[in-house]
DNA sequence: TCTCAAAATGTAAGCGCTTACTTAATTCTA
DNA sequence: TAGAATTAAGTAAGCGCTTACATTTTGAGA
């Protein structure tokens, strides 16, 4: 079933038909009417890869995305595909996992099929070669999600990470905690925002940094509870308030505590559903991420229509008090 | 960039191009060295849509999935993308809500986009009309992950969740508890399944089914919260333990028994990392999701080969026990 | 009734690629 | 070394659709 079927079910010539399924040009009424409901009729949906063909486009965001286990990606991907298909574009979804080479793969496939634009959900590593992503933006618009690059056609919306976590140890440090511990799991871009973050709001309320307070976990129940017991065992004052990178580290941080029988404020990042999911609800840095998508979305479209939006923004984020401080 | 400026560069014809691309007839060997040298030096890659219009095939696979929020999806979509992307496939997201016009337009986008092969989670009503299904299963094969739909060009991978339900609600009535709780959220497919598992498990033990012990709820803290407190308040032995129809119900319903002061054995469904997040860890039913994901990539494949793989397949759930029980 | 613009429809040339079919260049056999 | 058999490469016809351009029809005004 094609365009020439309903053509000749009509008695009409194929461009008509073309004309009353894209609008593109006059046709009379009663032929209109008749076109219509032979479609109708016969269920006939316009090839995609033809019209992608002519229009070099078939209204595809590649989406690359590092991890669906953290809920801070699946929310991520769950806004923007509502924001994006309100917009009328359809979501080519990728998840790469952490490592670099992963993301090349994802990069090359998305532009391998020829995607509009690609949008990257905090994937950028600062310190790491980011030439794949300057290079793939030389084909086709990239789009960033919380995280940063500066380039030729990479658009970014981010929160200030910096800014939010030096608010949300500021509020523990006004509380009278003393010596927070930041737990975070990835060095990834984001991750060096955070401990600027944590280290400015040291500086600003007059103490040091005490370099041992900055740890790297896996992001596992057992790793962080065996570090917080450790910790804990050496000197039942080594830290007296967890801040998290996330709002999963957060869950084991309070699960550990819990299990060592102690109980100390605890703050995470993302503001996901899982910090109300949990008991006692989780207080959690809010980086806006509903509100990210909604930008890039807004790019992407800007974009593709031929303008030119501001190619960073900045939103910022703020802590969300619930139970656990 | 095009294959004939690849051709050109190269002193060769078009065919012998895409024949080296694709390796699909005799190239002499300086003539393919020479090719791939130069599609390496321009980055050129061949046009997706107008090889998707020669083999009617982008190698896409739609999914249509209900709902980020509950982990159980973005699970699913995780084990999905990542079997689909090992066999080639990439995969075209959407996601609908829980409303039966969603599933119908979401259907359409993806038969318009001329995916493949359309995979389904968790979105057959039972009860409900599924035209809309059968009507998509005649133009492109569908696939159902954990629920079932006997059709013609439907293929089906579940997990008994009725069995499982059943040995769930019998490992709470061997422990000596006599009023379970059922809660559910969604009078989807595969609730009734799990009422049935309910049913008979108290029937196997001789015990009688009190209808206002199954009961529906919003998916929200407060809203278990106060059905819980609503039912201890009017009789503090309504009932002497709880079963979900998902994890977060069973984070909701912990939530509910902290904050109300009781402590209940608690069983979740779905066994998804949020029960190991959750403090105590949730006891869940794993119904067996990345075996099923994995199953319905194999069948894809299969259908997608031309082979006829077996139409519905059952996998068998089971209990796994930590702490709420 | 005739003219002519405006509206309706048709024709055909691509979009970039694959591949059946054809032709040219090798290699092999006797 | 002629000629068959084999391998390498080219030619051109689509795949299903959009659209510039050409053609026909319509209807208003004179």
């Amino acid at each position: 079933m094609n365009i020439y079927e309903i053509a000749e079910r009509c008695g009409v010539s194929i461009a008509t038909v073309s004309r009353v399924i894209n609008g593109s040009g006059p046709v009379g009424k009663a032929t209109k009417e008749k076109v219509l409901r032979v479609i109708e009729e016969t269920g006939f949906t316009p090839n995609s890869f033809a019209r992608g063909l002519n229009f070099n486009s078939m209204r595809l965001i590649g989406v690359l995305c590092t991890d669906f286990g953290d809920p801070f990606y699946s929310q991520a991907i769950a806004y923007l595909e509502e924001q994006l298909r309100s917009r009328g574009f359809h979501m080519l979804l990728v998840c790469t996992g952490y490592t670099v080479e992963g993301k090349k793969r994802g990069l090359v496939e998305l532009v391998n099929k020829n995607v509009d634009a690609i949008v990257l959900i905090g994937t950028v590593f600062k310190e790491n070669d980011n030439s794949h992503i300057e290079e793939t933006a030389r084909k086709v618009p990239v789009f960033m999600v919380n995280s940063m690059l500066d380039a030729y056609n990479v658009y970014s919306v981010k929160c200030d990470e910096e800014r939010a976590a030096e608010q949300a140890v500021s509020a523990l440090l006004d509380a009278g905690y003393r010596k927070p511990l930041y737990l975070h799991s990835q060095t990834w871009y984001g991750n060096a925002d955070k401990i600027r973050g944590y280290r400015q709001a040291l500086k600003n309320a007059g103490h040091s940094v005490d370099e041992d307070l900055i740890v790297k976990v896996d992001s596992s129940a057992d790793a962080v509870v065996m570090l917080l017991a450790e910790r804990l065992e050496t000197d039942k004052d080594a830290f007296d308030a967890v801040f998290t990178a996330n709002d999963v580290l957060a869950a084991y941080a309070l699960k550990a505590l819990e299990h060592l029988g102690v109980s100390k404020p605890i703050i995470g990042f993302n503001n996901s559903p899982l910090a109300e999911l949990v008991t006692p609800e989780l207080s959690s840095v809010d980086n806006m991420l509903a509100a990210m998508c909604h930008t890039i979305a807004d790019r992407v479209v800007d974009v593709l229509h031929g303008k030119q939006p501001p190619k960073t923004t900045i939103l910022s984020g703020s802590l969300i008090r619930r139970a656990t401080f």
